[in-house]
DNA sequence: AAATAATGTCGTATGTTTGCGTCATTAAAC
DNA sequence: GTTTAATGACGCAAACATACGACATTATTT
């Protein structure tokens, strides 16, 4: 295995990007955190039907990503979104699908 | 585990469509069939650092979420995009990530 | 300094994905 | 009707992800 090393890099970026979307919890996370306007700290997993430990790893995914910051404040850590760099992330993805979308070829016609 | 059921239906789709974008050697299957005119078949596997077997495996995780499809022509099968399929869980991603994007709390600001 | 609170790290169990070889099936070519 | 070709289904091993409790760390509060 390990051989998604075989592709080209442009791919694996984006296929890392869906990865970290890839589960319902860290879309929630990101949903939770444009809601809070304040950036609020790990009462996230208040929210969520996880553990306080399984929401910390997925925070640490999406951080690992940049997707989010985490801001210690003394005992407390205020996460937010980094809009700069999901934005960015968006971008490829859009750049991806517009030949895609555009495609003559797709066989919508062909079927019922 | 399998507590992913616990979200609500919105990020599960967006998590599985997310999902299945997830490995660089779908994105390139999506991007082979966009180029290749010609709905061609598997020999899409000619084209991947992959076994036939492998491939003809995340060609079925595609057509499960109905990314594409499969016309049996004799003995080979032409695979092709189905774009309206496409369309309507970009159209979900862009609507998901709208709020996010327009976020005004983002931490940009406080970081370097 | 001791207690409390918030959080991250580690280990571990269970579940899922990836990758492949072998086999079965189907259809065309001979 | 055999052979050949293309493909999917099955089963397996290795790798990875998910979920969590127990522990460690740090910073406030007392």
């Amino acid at each position: 295995m390990i051989k998604k090393d075989r592709f080209n890099n442009d791919l694996q970026q984006l296929a890392a990007f869906a990865k970290v979307l890839a589960h319902p919890a860290r879309l929630a996370i990101l949903q939770f955190l444009s809601q809070s306007k304040t950036c609020i700290s790990g009462d996230i997993s208040e929210h969520l039907p996880l553990s306080r430990t399984t929401v910390s790893q997925h925070l640490s995914e999406l951080k690992k990503l940049g997707l989010i910051h985490g801001e210690i404040e003394g005992t407390k850590v205020n996460y937010c979104l980094c809009s700069s760099s999901i934005a960015s992330f968006l971008t490829k993805m859009e750049a991806f699908f517009e030949p895609i979308k555009n495609c003559e070829m797709s066989c919508e016609t062909n079927h019922e």
